[in-house]
DNA sequence: CTCGTTTTGTTCTCGCGTTCACAAACTCCT
DNA sequence: AGGAGTTTGTGAACGCGAGAACAAAACGAG
């Protein structure tokens, strides 16, 4: 059992897997271009963090540098892009087809970035006339029909809150095992099942936070 | 100078800073279900985090519960509203009025959570057309006029990627000193300004990532 | 071949955030 | 009033991540 780990299973810390993603952006934004090696400290501040975490960061997928050189483009791309599991797509549904569906459905970003929206589903009735991004909306009761055809582990919901967390355990029953949600509400969900969530009024509270303390402290040093 | 801070700035931690909404959206349902008095068992689970943190978390604000009772839930929820900034409104410019702009200046949720959307701008004159959510899109170059009518410290961008740090330099030239960016590019501001990124293709990826690691520590596992 | 230069990979230290555990404080019941 | 039962607020231990600093490795010049 605990003899070793497969070598494609060490395990790459949290704050790590999230800057990856951003590696790999600026490294597409180098090849193209036409940057064919770059050093850690150039790729550094194409990503916006310091040098020395972004090496940290690197030495976790293996040693895909040359000392005295840098990183080649093209080769720590395809391992960025390999170790993230985003050299084929991944097939995703999107539930919930009102505004904020609307957008992701026609945002042509995930495509190019390893993901390929297969379905678009809506509870309501009236929605599915519609096409939307060459895709019709379908019933959400297609759900464990589209699972099972495609495969899909990944789904996204931009239902109403009230809805969610019902969307979430149909999505968990057919199958599915990662959740990106952009409801306002916590969901609950089994061991094993991923969810990241997205609210962008918390992101506005933190901003608005932080404004309001600019603001006391200003008004203090004038005081002053 | 620096005898004592104000008591009204004393610094939170930031990890408790992006909590503090979670708490408030869970004490506002907990409200509206008629609730008077919670635990920190009760509202931990209706945020989704342990107690022994909530209860550190809220002790930075102060001392606001009662031992043996628990926390008056509308008193507490107004403490946080008020060390959060979210008791008045905060204007806020949203940039870029395509897909994404569109589902932003259309969702209700901000104007209950603290935030009033004063305009809505769009380089492309044909978008001047039209009307989104009862406010016209407006020119772009209408930027520092709002800025200054509003009192506008807060910028939210959603336009495509090559012109987003365009879009930011203009908006702290005109005084915005806080910007929420959907667009997939790491932002250089100065000193003093805060950005947040949302970036949906990133929270995909590490999906992704965890999704392959269940299959290939799966895989082994049926090996053995 | 050797030396100086460049840049990676890694070790070490420090600070922050999480969690445990418990004393202090409050309520209620007798 | 006093004791039993609850629940908060916080001190202390621990683990993870950030950053500095440096040794090891590659390269090029002479
Ligand atoms: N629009 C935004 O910019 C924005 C911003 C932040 C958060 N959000 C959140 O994203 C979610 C979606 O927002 P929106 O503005 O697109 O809302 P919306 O009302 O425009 O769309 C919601 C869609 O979900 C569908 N739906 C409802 N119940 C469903 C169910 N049980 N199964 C399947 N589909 C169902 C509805 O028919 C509707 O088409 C909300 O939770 C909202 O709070 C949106
Ligand atoms: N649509 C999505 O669901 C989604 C998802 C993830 C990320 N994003 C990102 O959000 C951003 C917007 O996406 P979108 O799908 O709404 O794109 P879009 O092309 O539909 O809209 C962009 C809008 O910005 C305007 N614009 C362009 N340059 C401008 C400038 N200099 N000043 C002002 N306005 C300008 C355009 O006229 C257009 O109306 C992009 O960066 C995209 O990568 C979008």
């Amino acid at each position: 059992m605990s003899a070793r780990t497969p070598d494609t299973a060490r395990d790459i810390p949290e704050a790590t897997v999230a800057r990856l993603p951003v590696y790999l952006r600026a490294l597409i934004v180098l090849a193209d271009a036409g940057t064919a090696t770059c050093s850690s400290e150039e790729l550094a501040a194409a990503a916006g963090v310091n040098s020395a975490k972004l090496r940290k960061d690197l030495s976790y997928l293996g040693s895909y540098g040359t000392r005295g050189v840098g990183y080649d483009v093209e080769y720590l791309r395809y391992q960025i892009a390999r170790e993230i599991g985003v050299t084929q797509d991944w097939p995703v549904v999107i539930v919930g087809i009102g505004n904020l569906g609307h957008a992701l459905a026609n945002y042509s970003g995930f495509r190019s970035r390893g993901f390929r929206v297969v379905a678009l589903l809506d509870a309501d009735p009236a929605r599915h006339e519609e096409v939307v991004a060459g895709l019709d909306v379908r019933s959400f009761d297609d759900l464990e029909g589209i699972v099972e055809e495609h495969d899909v582990s990944i789904g996204v919901i931009a239902t109403p809150a009230v809805a969610a967390q019902d969307v979430a355990d149909r999505m968990v029953a057919a199958g599915i095992t990662s959740v990106l949600n952009f409801a306002p509400i916590v969901l609950s969900v089994p061991e094993g099942v991923d969810v990241r969530k997205v609210d962008l009024s918390i992101e506005l509270q933190i901003l608005a936070y932080h404004e309001q303390r600019k603001a006391v402290t200003a008004r203090a040093e004038d005081a002053s």
